[in-house]
DNA sequence: GCGTTCACGCTACAAATGTAGCACACGCTA
DNA sequence: TAGCGTGTGCTACATTTGTAGCGTGAACGC
C-alpha cells in the first residue's frame, strides 16, 4: 500500500502516477522542491527493491512506473479518505468533491447524473 | 500538510480524525497492528512538536486531537488525489467514487443530485 | 501507611530515510 | 586518442522514525 511509503518516497510515486513513464532526471523536474539526481535515483532504487516501481529501458534512459495499476491505487486512495475523513460515506466524499471545486463543465455535471442515475436503476434491480 | 509526515505519525492522525480525541491508550486500540503504549506516546509528542495534534486535560487523562481543522484537512487530502489520480478532474474522482461503492442510499443519492442542480445552477448564474 | 495501578515523560537505540559525492561506462567529437 | 557530457550506481553519513524500557508521581484500595 502506498500510505506505508515514507513522505518522500510517497512523493515520487505521486509524479510517476501523475506524468506516466518518466526518467530519473525528469522525476526531478516535476518535483515541486527539487533535490539532487543522485537522491531521485536512490530513492526510486529503494522502491524498485520495494516493488511499487519497475523500469524499462529505452533510448534516453531508464523510464520508471508504478508497478501497482492507477486503478486500484486510486480505488486505494479515495477509500483511505473516506474512511478516514467521511466515516465510510463515499457519498459525502462526492458530495465534498462536488462542493470544492466550481469549475466543472456542463459535460461532467451530466456525466455525473448518469452515473448518478444507474446507481439507483441498479439498487432498484436489486 | 498531513502528506509530509511518515507512515506510523500518519496512521496516528488518521485515527484522531476517524475517532475524535482521543486517549493515547485509545489511539492504541484503533491501531490495526499494535505497538507499545510508550511508542505511541513518544509519536504523540513528535506530532505535537510538530504542530499536527493537540492535547487537552480530561479526567481521563490527556485528550490527542488534530490541529489542522477537519474540514481542511478533507479538502487538501482530496486535491491531492484528484491532482495525482484524476488529472485535476474533480468530476473524475466524484464519478470512481459512485462506481467503488455499490451501497449507496437513495437519499445519498438524491442529495448528490441537489449538489449538481445547484453546481449547474451557480453556472448558469455565472 | 503500603503496595498497585495508571498515565506520563525521558532516554536509548536500531532501522529507515533523505541526501550528496565520487567513480564508472558509454557515445560523441575535436 | 583524449576529452566531454550523460546516465547510473555505490558508498557514506546525518537526520528522522519506530520502538521499547525504566523511573516517577498521582490516585486508589486495603
Amino acid at each position: 500500500m502506498l500510505s506505508k511509503l515514507p513522505p518522500r518516497e510517497r512523493q515520487i510515486v505521486d509524479v510517476l502516477y501523475e506524468a506516466g513513464p518518466l526518467t530519473s532526471a525528469e522525476v526531478g523536474e516535476h518535483l515541486s522542491d527539487p533535490i539532487s539526481g543522485s537522491a531521485i535515483r536512490a530513492m526510486l532504487k529503494r522502491l524498485e527493491d520495494k516493488g511499487f516501481v519497475e523500469r524499462a529501458d529505452s533510448d534516453r534512459g531508464y523510464l520508471y512506473s508504478p508497478v501497482v495499476p492507477e486503478t486500484a491505487a486510486r480505488k486505494s486512495a479515495l477509500s483511505e479518505i473516506v474512511r478516514v475523513f467521511f466515516n465510510g460515506s463515499a457519498a459525502g466524499a462526492a458530495s465534498a468533491l462536488l462542493g470544492m471545486s466550481d469549475k466543472l463543465s456542463t459535460d461532467e455535471l451530466s456525466d455525473l447524473e448518469a452515473m448518478i442515475a444507474k446507481a439507483r436503476k441498479a439498487k432498484g434491480a436489486k
